[in-house]
DNA sequence: GTAGTTTGGATGACACATCAACCAAATCGT
DNA sequence: ACGATTTGGTTGATGTGTCATCCAAACTAC
């Protein structure tokens, strides 16, 4: 191809750990999902609804918590349901609302799984790293965030 | 949920500034792929190809390069060769191998697409940072992938 | 040689995410 | 009141990735 201006080294070595980290996340998603039976996307809609009142919340509620497209939800509540996770059910104040409900087997998911989350977030992530360093890593992703946020106003992500 | 044991606020800080920033860079490779009509994937693979010798490599050589799973680079070729990016023919010295070759159609594909590409990953994160910056982030990064593979030899995917 | 194993690859089933199009209830403007 | 628009959600098509399984060619043995 044609390598008209590619990256210096130090800039290539910063992208190059950047994406290599991240892919490493989508694995760790693969592992923890292998023990727990619960995917990061099962997770993230777990964690919402445990935390809230009663176990259940509208759906667009759920939506703005964890920043997902509208079909997403929607189909990955039809997977969660049909696994007994979750129900659905219509909105009593708004006819075109739905309510998602955690349901004891969905309690109990997220009650086994949450511990090994945060082990493996410890053991893979948290102790490679000294107090310092956290904080520095931390300092360094919030200016690349805040760089993003500043170019291009309709880029939120956000899960977990 | 149960929060017995959670992280602290520095470890915190440190987790999520990663899950978002990787969540990012997902967004990242979809504009990319609106801009440009190449999605990371095709990207990864035009690039190996375009630096081989005659634009052609090997499907496993291509494997080994992009560290993909066999079928994932079966399927993705598939759809690759029905979009003319790719051809794929019969290995003269191993009956049981398949020959990947670089169209003209992928080679200005890849061609087009380097120069935003670049552009993006400059604008999106390396303008953020100053080179100490990058520096210290390539540093921290590496810090925990080799955390990382002290921890888990057995991360490679493949089987059979 | 010829049986057993490894290796390169293909295939089918499924999970997951996006997009575009659709629908009905709610809301807004007048 | 009533048409127009917005909003909450669904649906279907498509792209992408994983896993398990299968297959034939290639390398062992012996």
């Amino acid at each position: 191809m044609g390598d008209g201006d590619w990256l210096n080294e130090r800039e290539q070595r910063a992208w190059r750990g950047f994406i290599e980290l991240a892919n490493f996340r989508d694995q760790f998603g693969r592992e923890l999902q292998a023990e727990t039976g619960l995917s990061g996307a099962d997770y993230a809609i777990l964690v919402s609804l445990s935390e809230a009142a009663d176990g259940r919340m509208r759906a667009i509620e759920l939506r703005k918590a964890i920043n997902w497209e509208k079909s997403r939800l929607t189909q990955h509540l039809n997977r969660m349901a049909s696994r007994g996770l979750v129900t659905r059910e219509p909105c009593l104040t708004d006819n075109r609302g739905i309510q998602v409900s955690l349901t004891q087997a969905g309690r109990e998911a997220i009650e086994a799984a949450a511990p090994r989350h945060v082990g493996h977030v410890r053991r893979w992530f948290i102790d490679a790293l000294t107090p310092d360093q956290l904080d520095t890593f931390a300092d360094l992703t919030k200016v690349v965030l805040d760089h993003i946020a500043a170019q291009d106003h309709t880029a939120q992500a956000d899960s977990d």
